[in-house]
DNA sequence: TCTGGGGTCCTAGGACCC
DNA sequence: TCTGGGGTCCTAGGACCC
């Protein structure tokens, strides 16, 4: 009953690995600073604050004292994480912990290019990879006859040679405890974990280092008196399903077992494609209408931009705003064709925007083209729902 | 001075159909 | 007269992840 069932149907147990990059997008600039090395330095913000190339030819960098603005940091440096600064933290609420660390803008062209490489990297060596985001991937090594430990050390000097980038790896035998583990020993870390290791290793850790237990799982689980894995896994499943309905709540139940079966995924197709903004003041919908408007209208452009160059057409086009109190409401329509034109998307999405309260200001606008088709299996040809409605 | 941007998945109600 | 039941699509919102 630990064994699942594998392309060729035969019942013998996975090998799976998780890496992520080690504080991938600083440690990108890190490359083309070297200087920085050792300091608190935080990725985020606004293109505003570009280092400055001095006479000498040294760099002068902004401090993040020197922010002003809506910024969050995307990545710091494990020195400014010392220092109390995380992801999603604000940059001017994290200037506050480090006035004196480095700012610098991301540089996500740069950081898409590394991504490249080290996934190209991994894949000369394993190629059943599944794609998750810029800086980590799952690989399924269950076909490759090495032992673990010299064959995550291989993986992570081709990351290295590559790149010049280290990275941290669990294989363990499912993407779930994959996931965890290659945060157990980081940075540059190697971790190799069984199934008979799960209440020794596993049980221990919060309930919320389990991948899809965010905040609220994790205050409602603290509510039921539950915070590590092992006290999740020690709970009857009548009780979580009780709390979190039959879904969820079977699924913790498993989760805190270490059961996961989910496959390596090589490809999909993608569910939707999406532009927002967050403007630099709140704008309201009389007083800076024409602002708003032309926001709106470049929003929508891009996103038509975005459909033709991945090659997609879109039936269902919605808005998503972001009201001052932060407050968000979406709406959405679909479209008797489908389509990637920008005016097109841009009438649709003014329908929706008459749908929507306007008296409070807005933070931010975003449009979003959803169930969308390949361009090329669409010759704009009603659907068939459509050319058999009666007239 | 709080709180980015790009995604996925789940839930839930109503419309509509058989 | 208390009036099914299941399936799918559409829409809105929310949790969560990188």
């Amino acid at each position: 009953m630990l064994y699942i069932h594998t392309a060729m149907n035969t019942s013998i147990p996975r090998r799976i690995a998780h890496l992520d990059m080690d504080a991938f997008f600083a440690s990108v600039e890190l490359l083309h600073y070297p200087e920085l090395r050792g300091q608190a330095v935080v990725v985020g913000g606004r293109s505003v604050h570009q280092p400055v190339l001095q006479p000498d030819g040294s760099h002068r960098f902004s401090r993040l004292r020197d922010y002003v603005g809506r910024g969050v940091v995307t990545t710091s440096t494990y020195e400014a994480r010392a220092l109390g600064i995380f992801s999603a933290m604000g940059l001017m609420k994290s200037a506050q912990l480090a006035p004196e660390a480095i700012l610098l803008p991301a540089n996500f062209d740069a950081y898409r290019d590394y991504s490249r490489h080290f996934k190209a990297a991994v894949a000369s060596i394993a190629p059943c990879i599944e794609d998750r985001g810029i800086d980590e991937i799952f690989i399924d090594l269950s076909d490759i006859p090495e032992d673990s430990l010299p064959l995550a050390r291989r993986i992570k000097q081709a990351v290295f040679d590559a790149t010049g980038l280290t990275c941290s790896i669990g294989i363990t035998p499912n993407k779930l405890l994959a996931k965890i583990c290659s945060d157990l020993d980081k940075p540059d870390g190697i971790t190799l974990l069984g199934r008979d290791e799960i209440p020794s290793r596993i049980w221990p850790l919060a309930a919320k280092k389990i991948n899809g237990i965010g905040p609220k799982a994790n205050e409602r689980l603290a509510q039921m008196g539950i915070a590590t894995i092992g006290e999740l896994a020690a709970a009857p499943v009548e009780r979580l399903v009780c709390y979190f309905g039959r879904t969820m709540g079977t699924w913790l139940h498993e989760v805190a077992h270490g059961i996961d079966e989910r496959p390596i995924k090589t490809s999909r197709e993608p569910k939707s494609i999406s532009r927002e903004s967050t403007f630099q003041r709140d704008l309201h919908a009389k007083q800076d209408r024409a602002e708003l408007s032309e926001a709106f209208t470049s929003i929508c452009l891009r996103v038509a931009d975005d459909l033709a160059r991945k090659g997609y057409v879109a039936r269902t086009i919605g808005i998503k705003l972001r009201y001052a109190d932060f407050q968000a409401v979406t709406r959405d329509i679909t479209l008797p064709m489908p389509t990637a034109d920008g005016r097109e998307i841009r009438q649709a999405a003014g329908e929706c925007l008459k749908r929507v309260p306007l008296h409070q200001r807005i933070r931010l606008l975003g449009v979003r083209a959803s169930t969308l088709l390949p361009a090329t299996a669409i010759d704009r040809q009603p659907t068939a729902f459509q050319t058999e409605l009666p007239l």
